[in-house]
RNA sequence: GGGCGCUUAGCUCAGCUGGUUAGAGCACCUCCCUUACAAGGAGGGGGUCGGGGGUUCGAGUCCCUCAGCGCCCACCA
């Protein structure tokens, strides 16, 4: 028993985070049998920058039951990844450094990053570009993991991966392979909405929805043998030469007699044909809209099902392109010349100038109606996606296959959701899906697709007929790697081959990482001990993402769902209770906060949080889990300190055996909360019994357990504090993490995070004695006792003459059990009672009193 | 347009399957240096549980409805 004179709550993170590391504590013992591990698959946070609130908030509350289920018994397969390959590290690399890449240069061998971005960014090769992101993530990483460190969490570091890592790589490209050949995977040429400025395609996933300005603008099209001019409202004009078809709905009276008639676009004088579709809207606009190849999804869909000809007009890059459009068999004489007056531009610009040729061609039906409406944008991005036509991969995930969807929603209903209601977003999500999974993407710093197309003798890329790496030797870089039966120099070489120049999406990688992290494919051994795992834990953000794609995955590779039970996080938001953002400028970073009020605080704030609940940064709640954690080191500096070593007993008090009774209740709420993952219940729980146990149970019994080795009732009461001492300790072990191995090691061996979680097993033979009545009637008696001496503005160390108490017989015969520590607690002379319907209590204090 | 969640003290939140006078912390007020704890302790004031209906012996808790806030989804010319 060591106990120090005063105990802190300073320094013990640079006390026992180094201890737990020495210790191996928190190590994953891999002899262990698939039913004794408890595998959570944990979010792998995105490595671009810096965590936030959010991040931290998450991590702890999974901590919590990693800590619990390890205290239960389980051993914990629990490692840490990070998400490093993908756009937002490219995007990192590109602002920290002023670089951008540009896949046509060769490598610089004597480039060197400037010591601060220039106004300009300097294109870089590929490889160098890539030189740099695997730079710059490893000193993130190494700031996430001190971050991750100082907060406790008890993951078992030795088992890190990343998502560009070499395991991961070959985890992604064999499950590319296995879905091709399966044909879970396909490449097609189809309009897809890509990105101008990162200049790639991306997928349904990565939408949002932001409302914009636009404005209608009323077209005439002109009507050809003899029919009417026809009006149409468009918000993109500049697509005008993209035209290649109006619509309108079947059941239209006004256009019905139009069907399958034609009109000219203005301007171009091109012959378009009036169509019927059910997705049109007689209420939008002027109730006919034209086609364009391709102004949003709804072209895209008109397109596909109509059977239209492609007209395109926007570029990769955004801008108009230069040559014209494919105009038909029959367009007006200037059509090209038109053109020529938009090409080059960017869409604005191209809007702009139309508008004042429609203008001056006076086919511009009044001014333009201002309005905002949502327009499709990359969560990342900053200007309006287009739709571009391009050669894609894509994972059937049953965007366009209902059974499949269902078979999806079927595994979202086989996985149990915490809360329960999240699973509404998955199912809105999946039974929303119109497009299978495009997880090529054309950048640099990604996981490559592993394949080589053969070039014929004309030097055309066979796209159906994709060379393909054997597993063994994965990963590969086709880039720079050679495909079987073929030559270095064969590379672009007419009847040689060529690589596919794209990467994976980093959720085609990170949606395995069940499979990652348990060594799929690497480590057999590993794989049959953790998968499919127990737990994923992540927010209500990438349940579209992360959740979905991942079990898109299992479900192809394994026939199973990748784990058992997900547990959704809520958001947090700022102290004002506003959805904290960047743009917003109101982020809370976490490491002053930690360093403010020390890291079991911040957890004790992140438990605060109820599972799904989003939860505001709230310092008052961090001091009050600061307070906690400064009482739990009191209250063991006085039961172990104070009372020393002194005798222990057989628990025989009434109080105590009561006292017990309701500890024991708590532990089995508290057990019962985390078996449902609700760790902030556990949390309350335990807290409301300790502060009881503080206030008012140790306050009973502090003058018996000074009494001597002999005295029974000294002896219970020691017994009795130090039983309940110990179960409390490791109550709040999986959330105040430093202060209870702390007061832990003053009289226990071994780290408290490898003890045993309490269980009514050790409280029973005494607890099941103990009546709750008596610790209920003395606290409530000397509640009232402490108040007439508040009330007459005494001490609490006042000499009370008598106390009458006045109750029922069955909570006066309680009451009578702890009396003894009553009158010890509360300084009465004398106290009796008398029967009656309540608890009535008259003090007559010493002094005071005449 | 469809769906989910939330609305309880000035603030942040608990109140699980309906049951004694609705709880906690912060803030506020009063008092107490009591030998575990003054970054403490003891006590106090403060709420028609968003509005309106209904079921029930009994509703913060169940049902209906309305309103506000937040989020998710949607083929948004």
């Amino acid at each position: 028993m060591s106990v120090p004179e005063k105990p802190t709550l300073d320094g013990l993170e640079q006390k026992w985070g180094p201890q737990w590391e020495a210790e191996r504590t928190y190590a994953f013992d891999r002899t262990k049998t698939r039913d004794e591990i408890f595998a959570i698959d944990t979010p792998p946070p995105t490595v671009s920058g810096s965590l936030h609130m959010g991040s931290v908030f998450g991590y702890a509350q999974t901590d919590t039951i990693a800590r619990q289920r390890r205290m239960l018994g389980l051993e914990l397969f629990y490692p840490m990844g990070w998400d490093d390959n993908g756009l937002a590290t490219e995007r990192r690399v590109q602002n920290y450094f002023g670089v951008r890449c540009d896949p046509s240069l060769q490598v610089d061998p004597h480039f060197a990053p400037p010591d601060k971005p220039g106004d300009r960014e300097i294109p870089i090769a590929r490889q160098s570009f890539v030189d740099l992101c695997e730079q710059l993530v490893v000193e993130d990483e190494k700031k996430f993991e001190e971050l991750w460190r100082m907060l406790g969490l008890s993951v078992d570091w030795s088992m890190t991966y990343t998502t560009v890592g070499e395991r991961s790589r070959r985890a992604s490209q064999r499950a590319f392979l296995r879905m091709l050949d399966r044909g879970e995977a396909y490449s097609a040429e189809a309009p897809t909405l890509w990105d101008v400025d990162d200049r790639t395609a991306v997928a349904q996933a990565e939408l949002e929805d932001r409302e914009m300005p636009g404005a209608y603008h009323a077209l005439t099209f002109h009507g050809v043998e003899g029919g009417a001019d026809i009006v149409i409202e468009t918000t993109r004009p500049e697509l005008l030469p993209a035209c290649v078809a109006l619509v309108a709905h079947p059941e239209d009276e006004r256009f019905r007699d139009r069907f399958g008639g034609f009109v000219r676009t203005p301007l171009f004088g091109v012959k378009v044909p009036i169509l019927a579709h059910s997705l049109a809207d007689p209420e939008k606009g002027s109730g006919i809209a034209m086609i364009c190849t391709f102004g949003d999804t709804s072209d895209v869909v008109w397109w596909r099902e109509l059977q239209l000809p492609l007209r395109n007009v926007l570029g990769r890059d955004g801008r108009m392109i230069s040559a014209a459009p494919e105009w038909g068999d029959d367009a007006g004489p200037h059509a090209s010349e038109q053109y020529a007056e938009l090409a080059g531009k960017n869409a604005k610009q191209a809007q702009k100038r139309i508008v004042e040729l429609l203008t001056e061609s006076g086919e511009l039906v009044g001014e333009p109606k201002a309005i905002t409406h949502p327009v499709k944008f990359y969560e990342r991005g900053s200007r309006p996606l287009e739709i571009v036509t391009s050669r894609q991969w894509y994972f059937r995930n049953g965007g366009r296959d209902a059974d499949l969807r269902a078979t999806f929603l079927a595994r979202g209903a086989e996985l149990a959701w915490h809360p329960a209601h999240m699973r509404q977003r998955y199912d809105s999500w999946v039974g929303g899906l119109n497009t299978d999974w495009l997880v090529s993407r054309q950048r640099f710093f990604g996981v490559p697709i592993p394949v080589w197309y053969p070039l014929d003798a004309a030097g055309e890329p066979q796209w159906n007929a994709p060379l393909l790496p054997s597993e063994a030797i994965l990963p590969i870089d086709p880039a720079s790697d050679v495909p079987d039966g073929f030559s270095a120099d064969q590379r672009g070489a007419p009847s040689g081959f060529i690589a596919d120049p794209d990467v994976m999406d980093t959720w085609a990688t990170s949606s395995l990482t069940p499979q990652i992290a348990t060594g799929w494919g690497d480590d057999d051994d590993l794989f049959a001990r953790t998968f499919p795992m127990d737990l994923r834990p992540q927010g209500p953000e990438i349940i579209r993402t992360w959740l979905f794609d991942t079990i898109v995955r299992a479900h192809f590779e394994h026939g199973t769902l990748p784990w058992r039970d997900t547990a959704i996080n809520g958001w947090v938001l700022d102290p004002d209770r506003k959805k904290m953002s960047k743009s917003k400028g109101n982020v809370v970073t976490p490491m002053p906060l930690l360093e403010k009020h020390g890291s079991d605080a911040i957890r004790y704030w992140a438990a605060s949080g109820r599972p799904g609940t989003d939860t505001a940064v709230d310092e008052g709640q961090m001091k009050v889990g600061r307070r906690l954690a400064i009482k739990l080191l009191n209250v063991s500096k006085f039961v172990l300190g104070v009372l020393g070593e002194g005798p222990t007993g057989a628990i025989s008090s009434p109080l105590d055996q009561s006292m017990l009774h309701a500890l024991d209740q708590t532990v089995t709420e508290c057990t019962d909360a985390f078996a449902v993952y609700d760790y902030a219940r556990a949390l309350e729980r335990a807290e409301r019994f300790f502060w009881d146990f503080c206030d008012d149970y140790v306050e009973l019994v502090k003058f018996r357990a000074y009494g001597k080795p002999e005295d029974p009732g000294a002896c219970s009461a020691r017994a009795a504090l130090t039983l309940a001492l110990s179960v409390l300790q490791r109550l709040f072990a999986p959330f105040l993490v430093y202060v209870t191995d702390e007061v832990w090691s003053w009289w226990q061996e071994g780290s408290i995070h490898r003890a045993p979680w309490p269980n009514s097993g050790e409280l029973s033979a005494d607890a099941a004695a103990g009546d709750p009545l008596v610790f209920r009637t003395a606290a409530a008696v000397l509640t009232v006792i402490r108040r007439a001496k508040s009330d007459a503005k005494v001490s609490m160390r006042a000499e009370v003459v008598s106390v009458v108490v006045t109750d029922t017989p069955v909570r006066l015969a309680a009451l009578d059990a702890g009396v003894g520590d009553v009158r010890n607690a509360g300084v009465v002379a004398e106290l009796t009672t008398e029967a009656g319907a309540e608890l009535a209590v008259v003090v007559t204090l010493a002094a005071a009193s005449t």
